[in-house]
DNA sequence: AAATTGATGGGCT
DNA sequence: GCCCATCAATTTC
């Protein structure tokens, strides 16, 4: 399949939301190629309260009022960082999160990452690892947005406001298109809480939550 | 099985 | 100073 152009992107946030399922993540760099199917996503709109754009333009959300095609990588918590599609037109701040992948490339280095990550992240969770070879450890990889961005190698001082257009990040059109779509609420929010922005494929196991 | 909580730092007001 | 688009252990039913 073939990297997606900016025509896929430049479309309405809520369609793109729901047309990204099913394509998948690559992430190509020197250590290997990893890469996931887009299992769940969720749309962050203009007028939206929950968006990071809702109040005005700032060093932080400024890759979001970039043009369709961009990756806005945010830190959260503290800690983790999460990955955004930017869609509509550069000037307007709407962005799709990409919240889970199916992993299916470079399954081994995204459990490579996880552990380095666990190693060098909390005191407590110094000891933990995920081992990609029991069902359980595979679907821990890339079920969740923190997950997933450590799981690819993503950096959110080298990879935000690069282009999925020309970067080394990217995605490929659709590889799984035989799917019921689910929609529902948002997860994690306290502002925008009922708006029914969130997609994802019904009943894969890589879902981070029900 | 579900709810709670600790880790912990940059960005905004 | 306050607010989080999380993760995983712990606590509680």
């Amino acid at each position: 399949m073939e990297r997606l152009g900016a025509a896929f992107y430049n479309n309405d946030t809520l369609t793109v939301a729901q047309q990204l399922l099913g394509c998948e993540l690559v992430h190509e760099t020197p250590e290997g190629l990893t890469a996931g199917i887009i299992v769940e996503t969720e749309g962050y709109v203009t007028g939206d309260p929950a968006c990071h754009a809702y109040r005005r333009q700032t060093t932080r959300n400024a890759a979001m009022f970039g043009p369709a095609g961009t990756l806005y990588v945010y830190q959260i918590y503290n800690h983790y960082n999460c990955i955004n599609v930017v869609t509509s037109p550069e000037g307007v701040g709407e962005a799709v999160l990409i919240r889970a992948l199916e992993p299916t490339e470079g399954i081994d280095l995204m459990a490579d990452r996880r552990n380095e990550a666990f190693k060098t992240g909390f005191e407590r969770y110094r000891n933990n690892t995920v081992d990609p070879g029991t069902k359980k450890g595979f679907r821990n990889l890339c079920n969740g947005p923190g997950k997933l961005t450590i799981a690819l190698g993503i950096s959110r001082q080298r990879d935000n406001n690069s282009s999925l257009i020309t970067g080394t990040i990217y995605i490929r059109g659709p590889v799984q298109t035989d799917f019921d779509m689910v929609t529902t609420t948002r997860i994690g929010l306290t502002q925008g809480v009922d708006l029914p922005y969130r997609y994802y494929i019904n009943g894969n196991p890589f879902v981070s939550k029900k």
